[in-house]
DNA sequence: CGCGTTTGACCAGCGC
DNA sequence: GCGCTGGTCAAACGCG
């Protein structure tokens, strides 16, 4: 009698051989027993060895993983760095008011509901009402201090054009959009909310912002449609103050001023007021941008002052360089910051910014900011900021992104030069601007770029801060394209373009039968 | 005829 | 309360 045979105990082998009888039968049958022993372990190998395939890859995968939620992990906490304004909603409360499709531009100030944050406008409230929160995507770089405003996200799938029904009707608060990737982290949308709060204040005192710019023809081309419906003379100026509301969505309670300079005609003072209620035409977004920008500085500075009525200095100067330099005027509530004249559009209860886009330090700066905002819109086929009217256009240097032409031109065509023709070559924009910004010196517009110097330009944008949040703007102003192609509205030209209002200092009709001290009594 | 502009009338806020 | 001023309304008008 033989037996052969494994006997396992725990997991470990052990072989008792027993060989009884014939030595060579015994030999045989040894060796036979070996190779099928052989044979087993082999497989079994086999079977480890896959079982560590597997695991090696699962790991990977882990390992993968991992670092993905690290990288993820480490954006948070970058955002959470740049979001460190006071927080005043909790995000209960965010998520519970806010609309989660929209994060909306807001240009001046939101009466969509009134956050009880701003010390200087709670004292003035007198009747506070439930926070409705809406979104500003104000991301401030603090890198490079770039505003991103004007990027109003909505994430659904379906129309965006209508304001959130949740939001109370009667208030002028809108939502505007451009449309941007629904992978807009929520963090952000926190820290738009977090601006928004700043914005949000007493509905009856409404930001305005107040637009310089050196231009003949009678209005000046925001991209925004706009319908007259009135015209008055104002105290101090004999040029008529013309009244446009916003067209493009029936209910938006946008309203612009515009009117003549008395000291110098030549300048156009064109103010806005409200956010609009639909989404922006493309080439409105670069003035909404702007304007945005200047409205949420000014509130921003409004807030951070609760003892004394006025801009603190340290809020202004931040809001300042987040407007990249553009020269400002602050009406409300500083009476040290009005308009030197009375012609000024502003009204004393409320406050006012002024962009001053005449003079040439800082139209050179919005020159870089109109750039950027311009080279974003390029990228869609549907977009060509235009800033000037036709007859505005006739009235400058053909507008076309020639170096030649624009080296002698005025500050303020600059600027419309860079917004009309950008889209001829917005990469030199872009060159120009970051070399100007990066060398500190105004580049020669005439000079070509040779290779080194594209090489050297390169290197300049992209190690320039503000190129990344650029690029941001100009991915989300992509996508916003691409959403809005069939909602387009049914001209992006405002209707100047198809009837040429009464130039303001010259209407023929206003002035001839209206007394120069009263347009309308 | 539709749409935008013009313009006199009206209203509200503010200061005196 | 009154006057002044800014802002808006809406009928009339003009243009394409």
């Amino acid at each position: 009698m033989e037996t052969a045979g494994l006997r396992r105990s725990g997991g470990a082998e052990t072989k008792t051989i027993q060989f009884n009888n014939d030595e060579d039968d015994s030999k045989n049958e040894y060796m036979l027993f070996k190779d099928e022993q052989l044979e087993s372990v082999k497989a079994e190998m086999c079977k480890v060895r896959q079982e560590n395939d597997r695991l090696k890859s699962y790991l990977d995968k882990m390992t993968m993983d991992y670092q993905t939620l690290q990288m993820k992990f480490q954006q948070s906490a970058r955002y959470e760095q740049v979001d460190q304004a006071p927080k005043k909603f909790t995000d209960q409360e965010i998520l519970e008011h806010e609309e989660p499709e929209f994060v909306c531009l807001s240009l001046g100030r939101s009466s969509l509901g009134e956050v009880k944050v701003d010390d200087y406008y709670k004292e003035k409230s007198t009747s506070p009402k439930k926070v409705e929160a809406a979104k500003v995507i104000n991301l401030r770089d603090k890198e490079n201090g770039l505003v991103k405003l004007g990027l109003n996200c909505k994430f659904d799938e379906g129309s965006f054009s209508e304001p959130n029904p949740s939001i109370e009707n009667n208030s002028r608060e809108e939502v505007v959009g451009e449309t941007c990737s629904p992978k807009t982290s929520l963090k952000t949308m926190r820290s738009a909310v977090d601006d928004e709060v700043l914005v949000q204040q007493n509905p009856a005192k409404k930001a305005r912002v107040s637009v310089r710019v050196r231009c003949e023809a009678p209005t000046m081309n925001d991209g925004c449609q706009w319908r007259k419906y009135g015209q008055k003379i104002a105290k101090g100026n004999p040029c008529p103050r013309a009244y446009y509301r916003c067209t493009v969505a029936p209910s938006c309670p946008v309203r612009k001023q515009v009117q003549r300079c008395s000291q110098d005609m030549s300048i156009l003072i064109s103010t806005y007021e409200g956010t609009h209620s639909h989404p922006l035409p493309l080439s409105a977004t670069a003035m909404a941008s702007t304007t945005s920008a200047a409205a949420v500085m000014l509130l921003s500075g409004s807030s951070s002052s609760t003892s004394e009525p006025g801009p603190s200095p340290s809020a202004t100067a931040i809001a300042a360089q987040q407007l990249h330099g553009l020269n400002f005027y602050l009406s409300k509530p500083n009476p040290s910051f009005y308009f030197p004249n009375s012609s000024n559009l502003s009204s004393p209860s409320c406050p006012t910014i002024t962009l001053d886009l005449v003079n040439t330090p800082s139209s050179s700066r919005f020159n870089r900011l109109a750039t950027t905002t311009n080279y974003t819109y390029q990228n869609s086929s549907t977009s060509n900021l235009n800033f000037s009217s036709t007859t505005f256009e006739s009235n400058t240097a053909p507008i076309s992104w020639s170096y030649g032409n624009s080296s002698h031109q005025s500050p303020y065509n600059q600027i419309m030069t860079s917004q009309n023709f950008g889209s001829r070559h917005p990469q030199e924009n872009v060159y120009h601007t970051i070399m100007q910004k990066n060398n500190g010196t105004r580049v020669d517009p005439t000079q070509t770029f040779q290779p080194h110097s594209i090489e050297a330009a390169t290197k300049a944008i992209t190690s320039d801060p503000s190129f990344q949040s650029a690029l941001a703007v100009a991915i989300t102003s992509i996508i916003g394209t691409n959403h809005n192609a069939s909602h387009k509205v049914k001209s992006e030209q405002p209707s100047s373009d198809k009837k040429s209002p009464q130039l303001p200092m010259s209407s023929s009709r206003s002035n001839s039968s209206t007394s120069p001290g009263d347009s309308n009594r």
